[in-house]
DNA sequence: TTGTACGCGTTATCAT
DNA sequence: ATGATAACGCGTACAA
């Protein structure tokens, strides 16, 4: 029999609304009633209805995730970064997969709101960037915060790594090493971190005073195919790079190969670098040099962000990190 | 304003049980009344409240899936799975992550399911081995099912692939192909899955009349390091196997890694075969041919099982797949 | 600082 | 086949 309120409250010599005071840490308890309560609480194993809570108070002490067609890696990251987070507020997680190409996406969203009365939602993109979902929330008045928005980042608050920076770090790291000629592979077009990334690339050169050559950039797609197909091209040029960084580590890993197949030394002969963002290549190939996208941490301070609620349409930079490994040389050439 | 099923019998002209019965696809309504408190739902987009009908009724319409220190993209595989069932049944998923080796790790359980009221609960391995948890759930009679268990098969239902089986086939692929001498790496010894393979990749030998030879086999422990020094010991044999099994992809990659360093073309001079138990290998270095585990499926058929509410303690095994890729071929040597 | 009475939105029980 | 009414276990509002 599970105990309720009432038991412990009549163990504890008190009315239920001492125990329900005790329960929520709210003020106004004698120390010497909320130690009753407590005992009381532990000798029942007391657990609270999250149902009675829910129905009966304002909160539920429950926020949902709603995730879309991100890599397994990079959705665990999230999760567990929310995770860490929650158990700290002891808040628990509903899991919301979703297709962010869906036509009934808002509709999805609005049912798992009024169903569940979570008390707050956490978008990672790319649902980050539905219209009508976003909507919905609004309607609603439920408060939300989105993990690297592609768009609108006055909407909402929200928490992004710097992919500007990240993207001139790196490049920045290439330039010291001594090399001038430095590929880069564009991500996927529908991605608002690949011009970014783009735009980095550009900022370092123009900064180290080394001109920016078309011929260098390819257009890449986020794939192991489409950085294959780059490297190619890149490694056949009259002046090939000495060094090619792609926009994410799928590609990366696809320059990779293209060396290893072309019996190129690495990093002797072309120095590789790329994005963590799926933590793979990093793993297999330890000799690529990458940007640690700080996921889980930005997973966490979203989930604070939620937690503090703050007024307004607040912003949350996290920082990367460059992970340099021996793939990354002076250039030989 | 939330429309509540007061709402809906008002306007449907209909009692609020009447409502009820509909929601829930109960029988014994009339078909006419059926299609007005339809009706009446949609037009006030009547969502229930599910903390009330956690409260009211003996179902909360969520369970949890209960998962430990799994590779990323295991763990992604099994909740892509439960959810898919999940969606059908109109049941939410609550993700509980937790340290298999806590000493709390009962008391999470305990805690979860008085606080959640969850229906049932999917263990997902290492998790479906902790005794206290397991003690735990029978204690409140919560049906549960375990995915790919260690140990105790009798005690819950469950859903597993057939290990044996799976390494059986393999083995057998590569005597096929004319291979003689063929190596083996175990996997870590606290997994029960390890032996299983090992006893696959044996069973396999002794049906083709090939003698087992204990220096071929070399112990590992999941991971690329110990892949790479079994790699290293096996082919620096006299008389070096023709073709490697690795029992799992992270060490099959460490064999890659090796045959790659010693300039050993694959799959001409040496065969590579291991598992996808975290489908790594296989994206990046497409030349290995692996088993594919059944990962998804598993989950949705746990789900499903425990949907079924079946009586007893039910197995249900998942067939496993053999992805033959370009790395096995007919030894040279 | 503590207690009382009521209501949250649904399902269960029992009646019809 | 349908309906009336009483729980379910907590938080809120208000009183003391």
């Amino acid at each position: 029999m599970r105990a309720t309120i009432k038991d412990v409250s009549a163990l504890a010599g008190v009315s239920t609304k001492t125990v329900s005071r005790v329960l929520n840490r709210e003020k106004y308890v004698s120390e010497d009633l909320r130690q009753r309560v407590e005992g009381a609480m532990a000798q029942l194993n007391f657990q609270p209805s999250a149902a009675a809570r829910m129905l009966a108070g304002k909160r539920s002490h429950q926020i949902a995730l709603i995730y879309g067609s991100q890599s397994p890696h990079y959705i665990h990251q999230i999760q567990t970064g929310i995770w860490a987070r929650c158990v700290e507020e002891g808040v628990r997680l509903l899991a919301q997969p979703s297709d962010p190409d869906s036509p009934d996406l808002a509709l999805e969203v609005g049912g798992l709101i009024d169903q569940t009365q979570v008390d707050g939602v956490i978008l990672s993109a790319p649902v980050t960037d539905s219209e009508a979902a976003l909507d919905e929330l609004d309607r609603r008045g439920m408060p939300y915060v989105r993990i690297s928005p592609g768009t609108d980042h006055g909407r909402s608050s929200s928490v992004s790594m710097d992919d500007v920076q990240a993207a001139d770090d790196m490049t920045s790291h290439l330039i010291e090493l001594g090399h001038k000629r430095i590929g880069f592979i564009i991500g996927h077009t529908n991605h608002a971190a690949s011009d970014l990334r783009l735009f980095g690339y550009r900022r370092a050169l123009d900064r180290a005073g080394l001109a920016y050559e078309p011929r260098y950039v390819r257009q890449g797609y986020f794939d192991f195919a489409s950085g294959e197909a780059a490297a190619e091209v890149l490694l056949d040029l009259p002046n090939a790079p000495t060094a090619i960084f792609a926009s994410n580590d799928d590609m990366a890993a696809g320059v990779l190969a293209v060396a290893h197949r072309r019996g190129l030394a690495l990093p002797e002969q072309l120095s590789v670098a790329g994005f963590d963002d799926i933590a793979l290549a990093g793993q297999i190939w330890p000799p690529l040099t990458t940007v640690r996208q700080p996921t889980r941490e930005m997973a966490y301070a979203a989930a604070a962000l939620l937690f503090e609620g703050v007024e307004g349409a607040v912003h949350r930079r996290i920082a990367h990190q460059l992970v340099v490994r021996a793939s990354t040389a002076a250039p030989s050439a």
